[in-house]
DNA sequence: GCCGCTTTTGGGAGCGCTCCCATTACGCTG
DNA sequence: CAGCGTAATGGGAGCGCTCCCAAAAGCGGC
């Protein structure tokens, strides 16, 4: 019974764990990557080994020998400041990692600011560091998932960036949850409804869009461009689009504002002109974010599953890289939006 | 001339890249690594190849012959979802991605939530896969220190976990942040101060509570300890501690309160109280997070630099793993934090 | 008891790099 | 111009693993 040469401070290796087990190196891999052609007994002697040595596989001897790296990149373009400032960050990567949990998988972030680290990540990929890529809020003009698409990396993003998105994506239904709260304050009454938007550049903004006008259509309101008003997610924009929207249309008692960012704004905007929140003017926010919790009054806002879109993301990408057949079609979800009530409206 | 073999497909190894500059493989591999060792001319032909071939080194192959990684984990407990909800965490993460952009750094991200990802972290710095450890928002008895103290990993805390703290840690100055908020309540008249503490197990909350007395005391105030109410740094906690001053102290016209989540809750108590904010009774928090700019009167609040905090953290790792000598003195950064004044005192 | 098939096993050949030692080239000194 | 110290260089060994081929073992059927 040949005792494993245990080698002075080193970690175990498996030609250890073999040794110890009485089978060759190559068996040992065999139980250790779970292949089933190993006999029981075996097995159970391999794990017993492993076990006893408290062996844990080198991750670089792997990925050297084994030509993949068992991580995956979160690529969060920095200059998307808003996006840190809102919770949804965090309820991406705790999606994800949660999905990544009981997986071999590692999780490296990846915050592209200027263009100098645009590039670093560019070649980052190129040389094959990771297995795959996580995007969140790309551009429709942003280069990188040609790039990816090209190099024959898995990816999948947050956010179709057009209606015909041919990468895979994870989305939350902007449709469906703008239609959602403006069908809520036509019953709560109103008939004047504002809509203040997001860049309408960004896909998910001119969904939000779209909602509005379906269900204004469908409370049997007369349309009326005047009541929509541009902005660009910042609370000064929706400030701006409340005033312009005030001007115009003074008649107006319902505002559905596709951010709760641009909501403050708004809101601040109709104190100063005197208007009460919700009697005179009812407001419906999107992103159910801290700040609509703490506004005042409460603001009722539509909820996306940013957590749980972190972990299809996840997932979607796992099978992406376990390999599904690249022709295949490519999954497109769009998760429900929730509308949450408060006070405001 | 020997033309540099390219192997279908793959990509440029070190072996290429020493052939096509016309030198062996050890000197290529020296030039990439900046030795100084190495001739002008040769390294002027190993940049050129490298350049022309758009060699990238494998990261695996170093990793796997050099027993490093040139990786850092950042460890954040993800119970803490008082932490992912403020803008801390995403702070954290961009100031520690600034500093490690110019460097060969990834930065991994690692949730742990239960027990068994607990264990499993374990395991993974055991393996050694990570040349270090950023610690976020350690508990005063968590083991993970020690584990990492004993495997010899470099490893840097955010906050100290008692005033005897041995690991090199970047925390704000807790203490005088409160003493500057506290002596502006003072400033503005009041005499009746009260404090609203965060968890006392915590050591930033205990400094924070000696900023408090420090200040009470310096200004003649007679220290009262039934004007001090421990909290846990929850909106309720919060709200019930200021209730719990009232119903002693009604006579009160000022509260530090440690957080601006607590602070929302004891705004909310206040109201219901009858009592104005600012006129009856000053307000401020700790944090200058989201909610503090959107409360109602907006929050006085103390800010610390998170982001520097990320950066700095990251910095003293790398040092850390650069290899200072282990008995020399482990650095404890306290930042400055500053005070933001706003309608609610 | 032999043959041919399948299942299981062992271990060689690399993966691409760093480390380090031996070798060569160079530059002075006497 | 020999002799010696130093700077520069080449390349073997090896990091720990996966892949894969060939060998061994097992299992029926005739």
């Amino acid at each position: 019974m040949a005792a494993a040469r245990v080698r002075s401070g080193g970690r175990p290796t498996l030609e250890e764990v073999a040794a110890r087990a009485g089978v060759g190196r190559g068996t040992a891999s065999r139980v250790i990557n779970g292949s089933p052609r190993v006999s029981d007994a075996t097995r159970q002697a391999v794990e017993a080994a492993v076990a006893e040595l408290g062996y844990v596989p080198n991750r670089a001897a792997r990925a050297l020998a084994g030509n993949r790296t068992d991580a995956i990149a979160l690529v969060v373009p920095e200059p998307e400041t808003r996006f840190f400032a809102e919770p949804y960050f965090s309820a991406i990567v705790r999606g994800v990692g949660a999905a990544l949990a009981d997986t071999e998988m590692q999780l490296l972030l990846t915050l592209v600011g200027n263009d100098r680290e645009r590039r670093r990540l560019a070649q980052y990929l190129t040389a094959h560091r990771v297995d795959g890529v996580l995007l969140v809020a790309v551009h429709a003009d942003d280069p990188l998932p040609e790039l990816l698409e090209q190099l024959g990396m898995p990816c999948v993003i947050s956010g179709a960036r057009h209606p015909g998105e041919t990468l895979p994506s994870v989305d939350s239904d902007n449709y469906e949850g703008a239609r959602a709260a403006v069908e809520h304050l036509v019953s709560r009454g109103r008939r004047q409804v504002a809509t203040i938007t997001g860049r309408l550049e960004v896909y998910g903004a001119q969904r939000r869009l779209d909602g509005y006008r379906a269900a204004v259509s469908a409370a049997g309101l007369t349309p009326d461009e005047r009541l929509i008003a541009p902005a660009d997610f910042t609370e000064e924009g929706g400030a701006k689009a409340m005033r312009d929207l005030l001007a115009r249309r003074p008649e107006l008692d319902g505002v559905f504002v596709a951010s709760d960012v641009m909501a403050a704004g708004a809101r601040q905007v109709l104190r100063e002109a005197g208007r009460r929140v919700p009697e005179d003017v009812a407001l419906v926010g999107f992103d159910d974010s801290v700040v609509a919790r703490h506004m005042h009054p409460p603001l009722t806002s539509v909820r996306q599953p940013i957590e749980e879109m972190g972990r299809r993301m996840a997932r979607l990408l796992l099978d992406e890289i376990a390999g599904r057949s690249p022709d295949e079609e490519r999954p497109s979800l769009v998760l429900p939006t929730e509308l949450v009530v408060r006070d405001s409206s």
